[in-house]
DNA sequence: ACCTGAACACCGTTCAAGT
DNA sequence: ACCTGAACACCGTTCAAGT
């Protein structure tokens, strides 16, 4: 509804982020969003290549508060921390994390990369090879945006009016309920170091004889 | 393509199944399935009410072959075997792991909701307490869901050229990857097991006094 | 029991041309 | 540097009416 003209990209991104928080991801058209600037859908693919391109941008837009975060404590608690912290920028905005989920499968999200890389670092700490700290980060994006958008779907669909009065074991106590997984992944990464975690998987092809 | 007028559920579900597999999720389109069905596009809301539905039937159909599995055997191998099969069946068709994710949100798809069912039961004899039982169930279902989406986007993306020679750490391996990920959750479960496992998460309510 | 016809209200994307 | 106009090739869904 703005109804000047000229925009620059950050100006294109703020308003979709803010469609998005209001209406959902559904309604987060290009055409709609290009009404709302008071603009015609073609202007939009001047500032972005496509449709991917701007959701990246609203989900590095969304991600962004979980960009500085303190390096010193121990592995597993930062991994929790790190965890913790993108679960909440996911529930900071409707859809948040239906939205980072499809931007990491289509990986147009810088920001994603980055809490990756953290997470990796910490994996790394905990004394895992490169390849099982690759692997060990992975998981624990998996379940956070698995998690949360799950308890996000729940939230929207209960504030809609759904559930009966008795409020499912689902939708109580999400903060313990998500913890609780967490900690099943860090204390899986530590029992693993415990054992034969320097392995690394299996090289699935041969190595060059010597 | 097919010319002869009318027909059954199974038979336009089936047809949905082959299209998916064929030319993947985003080709699967209300009209294209008519037009292959030889129907006008309204005729499939005779079948089913929204696409929706159609799509949780059509993910039903690529889970059938994970319904039958022992239930002798370990948690820690029961809890492996279910991953796997499930993972084999979303990698048996194009975009698997995509329609069942999305159906899982949506919860239309009954099959995933007897996985769950099975991974509660096998988290249920590891001890844990119904509702961490249910937690570590939706873990284990939000990791292979994750993992094979990734995986499957990474094959589709690579089979379509992409990739420089030296094959990516990520594509290679990949049986092994995703049973270390496993591994860590299931070791994670043994380890709580271990220790505190059987107080359940903080009620976050308070419970009525005596 | 299953389908048609026709409409309604939309999509994402491209691109010559304008300022 | 940023936008218009206009088109292209689509979507999901509804519903009276037909067989």
């Amino acid at each position: 509804m703005d109804t000047h003209r000229r925009h620059g990209r950050d100006e294109v991104v703020a308003k979709a982020a803010h469609l998005l928080d209001e209406y959902g991801l559904a309604d987060l058209t290009m055409r709609r969003l290009a009404r709302e600037l008071g603009v015609t859908p073609g202007a939009l693919y001047w500032h972005f290549a496509d449709k991917q391109e701007l959701l990246g941008a609203v989900a590095d837009r969304i991600l962004e508060p979980t960009c500085r975060e303190p390096a010193d404590a121990p592995w597993a608690a930062r991994i929790v921390a790190i965890g913790s912290g993108l679960r909440e920028a996911l529930l900071s905005s409707t859809d948040g994390a239906e939205l980072v989920s499809a931007t990491f499968a289509s990986g147009t999200s810088q920001a994603l990369r980055g809490i990756l890389e953290r997470l990796v670092a910490a994996a790394d700490d905990a004394g895992f090879v490169p390849t099982n700290a690759e692997l060990a980060a992975r998981t624990i994006v998996y379940y956070v945006l698995g998690f949360t958008a799950d308890e996000q779907s729940r939230l929207q669909w209960d504030a809609a009016g759904a559930l009966p009065h008795e409020q499912s074991v689902l939708t109580s106590n999400p903060n313990a309920r998500f913890t609780f997984g967490l900690r099943l992944l860090t204390d899986g990464m530590a029992a693993r170091q415990a054992s034969d975690a320097d392995d690394g998987v299996d090289p699935g092809v041969a190595v060059p004889a010597p």
